[in-house]
RNA sequence: GCCCGGGUGGCGGAAUGGCAGACGCUGAGGACUUAAAAUCCUCCGGGGAUUUUUCCUCAUGUGGGUUCGACUCCCACCCCGGGCACCA
């Protein structure tokens, strides 16, 4: 089909006009406007508020008519619905839009939202928009800084130097998170640098182990994957530190290494430290090895950066010259600089035990160190120094030897007594390590909520009081990408009095990570006006936790566990008594184009109001439900549309026929008994699909079959024709209505149409979801088919309901059974009733 | 390397241990039309037999297994996608 033309299907659907018409009506209505209200059970959907950048395409659309399905249906449900929509207005590509058309990132960001707005209003979405939330506006960032303020007063936001993630390209900080595979999130061919900056940080480390235990709360309403990335980024390791003291240079004190196999201590037959470990400068100092060790640390550490393939690399290392004892053993052994131990985690330093763990074995096998076992399995061989080991999963089966008093004992018996007597001798201790770090939120840049602390020569740093909040982004910066923030490059902004003494001061001039703004925008929802507190704990307390928050993958660890620390900060500020914002997360597929995602980097977007334009929104929405169930990925495809404009097409002349006639009738009213053939057909599968389709929408998700169910009613109706022979007008009504409300959440703007085509004064929106009727759908006649040793070999025409010995005796006359038994006996059967018979012969 | 997903016609996909390929797209043929569009009808996994009609057979990544019966459950392997990754 070269060029579309609506005009040209030959029927009256036009959804330009008709979408219009009841939006407005809609609107006008308050529909989807709704309050707290602890008479009604309510229903909060969300989808993740979008990044209003260039254009809105097909991506997002999918994402809101999934969450729009649900909305819709819980409404008909009868739930009081939440269902809002908002703008992640700070950040970065605001700025440098900004930069390069000499304009206020605001411009940019407001054109950009009044754009996305437009579209999203366009196709119709059930949302609230009173509700609406800029996270740019002063009205709501006031409340980050309020957050921050109380976080600092319970020293969960703290100031330190530290060695942080930089991107040349955002001129910013970035968090661990943001850092993939060692380049910027934002910058894929950008490797991220490394710098010492003062930072500010958020203590998500305080609440390690209570993001990492309530995922066990979100277990079947959250996907497993999810649950599974997040418990890998919190990363609990149950182990022990243990000191190792320097035993030759005085006053150089003792390296401390953390292990999970504490076990296996007399197996360690060196230490190893990472290359930036503080202690080596005074290890070298006075070397033999000096000279050579310092070559090759400059080396190791300018290697270092590039982490992308740290994991491949070749393990490198060499010795300090230096030795440690064995705080157990008392055994001297070297100490060796590693490239493959890690500061950032555990304490920078490992023992290393080749015999059971696989890294240490191949560092020790390249620098010919010794190698010696100290468990051994239950069973089997016995272990020997040449065969390679790292039987890590095994070492419950294993009992040690070689390990002094401890010869004899299991691995598990071995870690907890050697982890008491390291205690009782003050050398060590029972440790739990987390690989989760601190969320390091300040950022160089103006597009974002200034840090509300100043720095007074006298008192050092302090806080803003709560009632100089907010504390306003200057009005008009210099913005140059480049280098300090540029905050800090304008005076009015800098220069302040401090709180405390009244002094000249300074303000701080990072902003802090846009991820702030969407850790808690969803509470904001519940009271967007509220200018006393972030919100009132009342309302928050109806609508929370969220009953079913909709997005990417994208966000599985990032956004998601940041605002799970979130909530649970403001639970211990007792705003709210839940410990978890959604009880339900639903991730959708992808929309792609040519195997990709939509990106306008990538210049294969197809923009959603295009589409409206040319189909309508409601065959927009229709199709991205109906060509892949939702959570999977979806390759555009221009010539599918066509397929779903078609049916809603079909539809509406099917409609435009008969609902003149069936105008004054009442659906409902009619008796069965007195139905004819033609009747009962229709009515049967009317309501089959009633059934399925409601089982669809409220459990499985599975819209696109849904929608396969709508359309084989639609063709059944079809095949039927003339509907008025044969049929009364309150049957067609009832047909033709349930499939009018069937698809109302999916495209409700022809929906509503048809709704008032039929007659009715008051829109669909008043009308509650259809009850299937079981006895209507129930077969009178049933095909079963019979199956000759698991083989289908012919189906049988019987009544509903028929009993199981009759069944056999039937089938065992047909030709299509006797031609296949060859004369044997049937030595059993299975029958599932008005479905299968199998036959077993021999 | 480890952990999740996934692998079904030309394509998107359906089938919650019971007829594999629903529904849609594409394609082919036909009806209507001066013509086109739109609409409507028929066909559309492979092989074979019968060439009206129907029947047989193979087929859901590969190989095994459980079962009366497996796309579905179990084991092993291959491939694709995603996540994590010298985490001590």
């Amino acid at each position: 089909m070269a060029e579309h033309n609506p005009q040209a299907t030959g029927s009256g659907y036009d959804p330009q006009a008709i979408e219009a018409k009841w939006q407005k009506r809609w609107a006008d209505a308050r529909v989807f406007e709704s309050e707290a209200d602890p008479s009604r059970p309510k229903y909060y959907v969300l989808e993740m508020l979008p990044y209003p950048s260039g254009t809105l395409h097909m991506g997002h659309m999918r994402n809101y008519a999934i969450g729009d399905v649900v909305a819709r249906v819980k409404r008909m449900r009868g739930f009081n619905v939440l269902h809002p929509m908002g703008w992640d207005a700070f950040g970065l590509p605001a700025e440098n839009a900004a930069i390069k058309n000499n304009t206020h990132p605001r411009t940019w960001t407001n054109s950009n939202i009044a754009e996305f707005q437009k579209v999203l209003r366009r196709f119709g979405f059930s949302y609230d928009w009173r509700r609406e939330i800029s996270t740019c506006e002063p009205e709501y960032y006031r409340w980050n800084q309020w957050f921050f303020l109380r976080m600092l007063e319970r020293g969960l936001a703290y100031r330190k130097k530290s060695r942080v993630n930089w991107c040349p390209k955002c001129a910013t900080v970035l968090a661990n998170e943001q850092v993939i595979n060692g380049y910027c999130w934002r910058h894929e061919d950008t490797l991220v640098e490394s710098r010492e900056i003062e930072q500010w940080f958020l203590k998500t480390t305080a609440y390690a182990d209570q993001l990492l235990d309530d995922l066990k709360l979100l277990e079947g309403g959250w996907p497993d994957r999810v649950i599974t990335m997040q418990r890998n980024w919190i990363g609990k390791s149950q182990g022990a530190k243990v000191k190792f003291p320097v035993a030759d240079v005085p006053g150089a004190g003792s390296i401390e290494v953390f292990t999970t196999r504490i076990d296996t201590i007399y197996g360690a037959t060196s230490l190893i430290v990472a290359p930036t470990h503080p202690l080596l400068a005074k290890l070298l100092e006075s070397s033999p090895n000096r000279a050579e060790a310092d070559a090759k640390l400059v080396q190791m550490r300018q290697s270092s950066v590039k982490t992308e393939d740290l994991a491949t690399a070749e393990k490198e290392g060499f010795f300090t010259g230096r030795h440690a004892s064995n705080p157990f053993s008392g055994e001297k052994i070297p100490i060796w600089v590693g490239n493959f131990v890690l500061m950032e985690y555990g304490t920078g330093a490992v023992m290393c035990v080749p015999a059971h763990d696989q890294r240490d074995f191949e560092f020790c096998r390249k620098y010919g160190l010794p190698v010696r076992v100290v468990v051994q399995p239950l069973e089997g061989e016995p272990l020997t120094p040449d065969k390679m080991i790292a039987a890590f999963d095994e070492h419950q089966q294993g009992k040690l030897v070689n390990s002094g008093p401890y010869n004899g004992l299991s691995p598990d018996d071995a870690i907890a007594k050697m982890t008491t007597v390291a205690e009782q001798k003050r050398f060590g201790s029972g440790e739990i390590v987390f690989r989760l770090k601190d969320w390091g939120i300040s950022r160089q840049r103006y597009w974002g909520t200034p840090i509300p602390v100043v720095y007074c020569p006298k008192d050092g740093m302090v806080p803003v009081p709560d009632k100089d909040l907010p504390i306003l982004l200057p009005p008009n910066p210099k913005l140059t990408g480049m280098g300090e923030s540029p905050l800090a490059a304008t005076p009015e902004f800098v220069n302040t009095t401090c709180p405390k003494c009244g002094g000249p001061a300074r303000r701080e001039t990072d902003t802090m990570d846009t991820f702030v703004d969407s850790s808690w925008y969803f509470y904001r929802y519940c009271d967007p006006h509220n200018n006393q507190a972030p919100y009132d704990s009342a309302k928050v307390g109806y609508w929370f936790p969220i009953d079913q928050y909709i997005g990417g993958i994208t966000h599985a660890i990032l956004h998601l566990l940041y605002s799970r620390f979130w909530c649970k900060v403001m639970r211990d500020l007792g705003l709210i008594t839940h410990g978890e914002p959604a009880s339900r997360l639903f991730t959708q597929g992808m929309v792609l184009k040519g195997g990709v995602a939509m990106s306008k980097s990538r210049g294969n977007v197809v923009d959603a109001l295009e589409m409206a334009e040319k189909f309508g929104a409601d065959t927009g929405r229709l199709y991205t439900l109906f060509a892949a169930p939702p959570e999977k990925d979806l390759e555009w495809s221009e010539e599918s549309i066509e397929g779903s404009w078609r049916f809603l097409n079909r539809v509406f002349r099917l409609v435009e026929r008969h609902a003149q006639s069936v105008r004054g009738t009442n659906r409902g009213n009619f008796d069965i008994a007195k139905a004819s053939e033609k009747e009962k057909t229709l009515l049967r599968k009317t309501h089959q699909t009633l059934r399925r389709v409601t089982q669809d929408f409220e459990s499985r998700w599975h819209f696109n079959s849904a929608i396969a169910l709508l359309m084989e009613l639609t063709n059944e109706i079809y095949a039927q024709e003339p509907l008025e022979e044969g049929m009364r007008p309150e049957l067609r009504k009832e047909v033709l209505e349930l499939l009018t409300l069937m698809l109302a959440p999916m495209t409700p703007h022809l929906a509503e149409e048809l709704w008032e085509m039929f007659g009715h004064t008051e829109g669909l929106w008043k009308t509650s979801w259809p009850a299937f009727d079981s006895d209507l759908a129930r077969e009178e006649e049933v095909e079963v088919v019979v199956q000759v040793n698991g083989r289908v070999r012919g189906k049988l025409k019987v009544p509903a309901g028929l009993a199981e010995n009759e069944l056999v005796t039937r089938a065992m006359a047909e030709h299509f059974v006797t031609q296949h038994s060859n004369g044997k006996r049937v030595v059993k059967h299975f029958f599932v009733p008005d479905k299968l018979l199998n036959l077993v012969v021999a």
